[in-house]
DNA sequence: AATGAATGAGGCTTCATTCAT
DNA sequence: GATGAATGAAGCCTCATTCAT
């Protein structure tokens, strides 16, 4: 759950009703998949009946988009807030995917559900949008990177493709612990893809 | 469906009832996911009734399992027969990660479904067994380049995850059309990738 | 409502919230049937909330009865009333059908509510004893007019039932605006249905 | 069920299961009324699977209409075909009363859904369309025989409606058994009704 | 008195699977 | 082998009703 919906210091137990809906939907949806989760499973998970989640959400699909969109925006906000506009291309990079890393370790399920699912059944418009901002952003950080020759002089889509793709599959292998991700890995993975994409 | 499937003697033309069940059940897997799924879904599109399907597969499950076994099995056998031996590292990668290209574009809802999607849910034993051959394989050869000073002295697996998690991400793009693959852009994404990898 | 079910010193205008609930159930009632009415749906036309309808009535099944109860025992009272006891006949009837007339002209969904719906499901004993009350008192009239010689000499429950089934098929036409129940019409239909079942 | 789905003297255990289905939803029907069925509820009485309903209608919905359709084209075909259309009006109107009687006595679960139900709710729009049938072939008549100076000089629609009402009233009292209707019974309340409209 | 969150049973419908033909 | 009718469990969602505030 976003920060800003929790009090600091209060035990997850208080959390408010639709919080805790939204986090064993989460938690469902990853291990599941969202055809492979029942309403009923979340009620469970949630400790509550399963009727009560239509007083939060009106359907299983609002459920999921909420959930989505939330977390995106939330992930977005993050990298858009550390994003240090005027330090070098370098350096922004670095700060982008310790950012994300750091976002990804903490919250392990919303970055599996996020990114690591197939939503295309069940997303809506308005969700689909969400899913822009974070590309269209790294899109024109690109652009002005290859504009100042840092950057290899090939379609900008290849380049972030490659990069979240890479992001993703180290994720991926960090949840399934065939890999642990150290600062030294960090440090190391960083690097790596920062050659991927650099002159 | 790899061709080795279809009893001898049958017109070629005509394709097994078993593997027109198989291939409608990968695009209706690619589509809409496992659970998405029903089986007068798959009998439909495979244009026979549904219970049928259960006179060639015992249940659902089995059903995935094999359609996961026998791609799994067939891109390896791809990467294995044109792996050059005895090439240099470099050469080794290019022929892999266009090789492997190759499948992705041929073989869309294969790659799509084997790559892209979760399948934790219902994949039995020996499926998860069949999936570490290919990179078992890569493991191998990471190693080796490391031991001759040709690529990054970190974890081998961190950096083969980093290059398959870029080429899938580069070829769900390229699936959701946001990117097109082209000769030059194959060529250049294995340059980045190779950067991304030695040092 | 029937004026008399309001408490003394509430202000008329307002409507005791009693009352409110009986008229928004009325008309749901009538719209979409006993079993197919929510009491989400009722309060929402209360404008209240769900649980008030609570402290006003134990359950379902007893605000329908309620309202059963409440508008036969006015429309019967309203007959009554308006009876020339010692009138012949003929005026006797013509009175009763304009009674009858302005009744559910002015009362719309009542009349559909007590006339055009099946109860059978949800009646208690005690609302279809009050539904005999008028039927009894007509059936006495018919009795002491065929003594005259005035009526059919036939069943009176066949004619009571033909009176009564004609007048309902009249105003539910009247309703689905197949016709129009001016001053004029009133008229012909006393006169037809005085000609069914006099001499 | 209409005559020609059933052979001549097959046990009624024979029928088709959509006939078995259609019977016992009409008898729900009628009884509890739309809303106040279940679809289990008529899986029980047809003596087979809830689930096995939906090999035949696609929704309860779907039912209803076939239901409705269906009853309403047989009711609308035996007047029609009865009807002598060149007899007198007045033998016109005591065949047309006879043979609704007939088939009222005859098929009662069908004729208390057609005519005693407030189908508003749920009937689509092809089945409002079957409804006028009857209807304008009636109005027709009543025109005609107006223009003759047999009728009562009023709406036609007014008369039609209290014949129609009258005789839904009548039967309404029949199968609550408040009346019995013997030969002797219809042909008073033909009688009666003739009397009501003409001059 | 009034609210509306909460419950859990039940309604409509779908689905994996079986089996008689 | 092939079919598709049949099943009944399970899924999504609604609803009458209760109860803490």
């Amino acid at each position: 759950m976003p920060a800003e919906k929790r009090r600091a210091g209060r035990p997850p137990a208080t959390l408010g009703k639709r919080d805790v809906i939204l986090d064993a939907a989460l938690r469902c949806f990853v291990e599941r998949g969202f055809h492979g989760t029942s309403m009923p499973d979340i009620a469970e998970r949630a400790g509550i009946a399963a009727g009560t989640i239509y007083h939060y959400f009106p359907s299983k699909e609002a459920l999921v988009n909420t959930l989505f969109r939330t977390w995106k925006a939330e992930i977005a906000q993050r990298v858009f807030a550390a994003f240090p506009q005027h330090a070098p291309p370098r350096e922004q990079f670095a700060i982008m995917w310790r950012t994300m890393a750091d976002f990804a370790l903490k919250h392990r399920d919303a970055f599996a559900f996020l990114e690591l699912h197939h939503h295309t059944t069940y997303l809506d418009g308005e969700s689909i949008a969400v899913d822009r901002n974070l590309k269209d952003f790294a899109h024109g950080i690109v652009r002005r990177a290859q504009a100042d020759g840092l950057l290899k002089p090939v379609d900008p889509n290849l380049l972030m493709e490659l990069v979240f793709g890479a992001f993703n599959g180290m994720m991926a292998a960090v949840y399934d612990a065939r890999i642990t991700l150290t600062p030294a890995a960090i440090a190391a993975s960083d690097e790596a893809c920062w050659d991927m994409v650099s002159v």
